[in-house]
DNA sequence: GCGCATTACTGATGCGCATTAACGAGAACT
DNA sequence: AGTTCTCGTTAATGCGCATCAGTAATGCGC
């Protein structure tokens, strides 16, 4: 593209064929025969209401309609000193290939509540794969030029993001994330839900429990397990009611012998975690079927969290939903909130009980199954 | 930079409790002890290289990274230049509820071009359920806040993208749109893919067609038509082989009778259109169903796109798959081409023809099935 | 007919940046 | 020593708009 070619006009450099440029306010103004600062505070429609005599307000308008007024959102902008920019920024690409790993029942609710509140969403491609901007350690830096910023993931880097915080940068954190001192987030409550969960299997009857979970410390993980702990106490039962199995692929750890162990325990509910890729709960499933158990008649399964969507065929399975897109949307609240100077205290959001199919009253008498069943 | 007076205080109206707002060049200039200009030639890195000693550049380099300076889009906008944001604007929510409507397999194309080629995404919510800037005529000026703005979506008002292409503004629909002169778009080759997937069938033995599109006359509908007689042409076949039955609600409209009928008159191949619901698609293999017809046995079906995700785990439909990813990627080309002031001719993107399990040859002797028979 | 409040509007200013004319200080040349 | 060049940098300007301090015009009381 040419660059400083011609001496002459600086701005518009070389995009433009545009001849007619859209009028400015300047433009409407002399047509209404009045000043630019008229057409301003006259299209702004300020609440002083009685300030402009009908006479003037009409002409301004309607010089404003003949020429086809349409405001520039960047200058508008500029002078307001804010851009109703709310920036997305995931560490894994926001659009991933695969669905099922994407954001996006989060991304509904951010989307709603921000055009509720007149944002617009700028998605930072800084983390996608191999982006241009990508490595850079400024990558994060971009997102400034929103009035705030949302982010999402597991791996987003801690220094640059204390950083931003620190420099009083409006930003929220979608998912628990305590480790970063003043980083403000939302998240759900899995304390709760865990309790819950495991308060309806022992309504039903059962002593004795197995969680099933990841092998890492995040804080989705610990809660689970904690509400699940709570839930026994709850419960009224003791410490060896609980047992919790940590399993860093629970595809081969999770066998057939290791599941006749529990159930000769005496175990007769098992709940699983929630991941990624729901490996826990398709080991566990896979595991009961091998083993020929039917459930929820021999045993009793739970997920704490929403199967994955390619099981959406099979049974529901008991547990509790974590609601994304109102979690999107609290997101995006408390970000506003934020933005505009309050510093609002968002509380966990809730997650609620799924009653599913997999759970049901324990076997009064626990018997080895001798057929294959289906489940 | 003192006023003379400066009891005022008007830009940041009320917004901020920031101590720190996002540094300004002026900052940076003032950090590293040169001009502002001085700081925007050098971040602008203009190849006339020479221009700055090395010293001077470290020094406002340095100062830049250090405060985390990030250039203002709307500033950079008004002032004439770039500001490497690409926007999207869908007309109905970017992200509906139902994921199955959503453009996300376009989304995953254009993120990964965008982000290959350092642009960011603005997501203009305008249009998306009952926001705030939602009605207002000039919701999509708002767009012009960023370099160029791909559009989505099948209703977008014409009047005022006129406006925005007469401007100049680079602007492109994904899906054809020839109605609006001058418009840019990218667009499947449905004509192509319509026309091969008959012509397959035609190969197989097929001699008599119906084809079952939607009622009203959008490019993508007319485009497969044009395909599907094409495709009869070229199979050599004449005029009354082909079939094409409009139909507004499929899911009455065809039924057992009317699909009886046609097979009466010879019809082997059933070819329906694909629509945001998969209606006709469902309806016919409702009515094959319902006939007791088995497919590919006693008729062959196509698909004139992809089968609906709910219907993922049933026969995978012969017809072609449209390029989703790649057509977002490719709007993103062109787009970004617009911007920089080329006008390159993006050609349609081309569909792959997906063999399917429900064509086959024709019955060679027409039989009134008597079974239920399963698909 | 003067002071004072109100009304109706305009002038001036700056938001943050890109751009360019101009400037000071050598270096190179006459 | 004076002149011209070149190099490195800065002052000045304006993009389109919102904002606010003024100002001219009018009304009102006394």
């Amino acid at each position: 593209m040419q660059e400083s070619k011609k001496p002459s006009r600086r701005g518009r450099p070389a995009a433009q064929g545009a001849r007619t440029s859209r009028p400015r306010q300047a433009e409407v103004a002399r047509a209404a025969g009045v000043s630019q600062a008229t057409v301003s505070l006259i299209l702004a429609d300020k609440k002083d209401g009685a300030a402009f005599s009908d006479e003037t307000r009409r002409k301004v308008l309607d010089a404003a309609r003949e020429l086809g007024y349409v405001p520039d959102p960047a200058a508008r902008r500029l002078a307001a000193a804010r851009n109703n920019l709310l920036g997305v920024f995931s560490f894994t690409a926001t659009f991933p290939t695969e669905m099922q790993h994407s954001y996006y029942p989060f991304l509904v609710g951010v989307e709603q509540e921000a055009a509720a509140r007149g944002y617009d969403l700028v998605l930072f491609t800084g983390s996608s794969s191999g982006g241009a901007g990508a490595a850079g350690p400024d990558a994060l830096g971009r997102v400034r030029l929103a009035d705030g910023c949302l982010f999402l993931g597991r791996h987003i880097p801690t220094q640059e993001l204390r950083r931003l915080v620190a420099d009083g940068f409006p930003a929220v954190h979608l998912g628990r994330r305590d480790e970063l001192e003043g980083l403000a987030w939302v998240g759900a409550d899995y304390v709760s839900a865990g309790r819950e969960v495991v308060g309806k299997l022992a309504d039903l009857g059962h002593r004795r429990f197995v969680l099933i979970r990841e092998d890492d410390d995040a804080p989705a993980s610990t809660d689970r397990e904690q509400g699940f702990l709570e839930g026994l106490t709850a419960a009224g039962l003791d410490h060896d009611a609980g047992t919790v199995h940590r399993s860093a692929d629970p595809r081969r750890d999770i066998t057939p012998e290791r599941l006749r162990g529990w159930l000769a325990e005496g175990v007769t509910a098992f709940v699983a975690e929630e991941t990624d890729t729901g490996a826990a709960w398709r080991a566990l499933r896979a595991a009961c079927r091998t083993t020929g158990l039917q459930v929820p008649r021999d045993a009793s399964l739970a997920l704490l969290g929403s199967p994955p969507a390619d099981l959406s065929h099979e049974a529901v399975p008991t547990g509790f939903d974590i609601p994304r897109t109102q979690l999107g949307a609290a997101a995006v609240r408390l970000l506003a909130s934020l933005v505009a100077g309050e510093d609002a205290e968002e509380p966990l959001v809730t997650c609620t009980f799924r009653p599913g199919e997999t759970a049901g009253p324990p076997p009064s008498v626990r018997q080895q199954p001798q057929a294959q069943g289906d489940m």
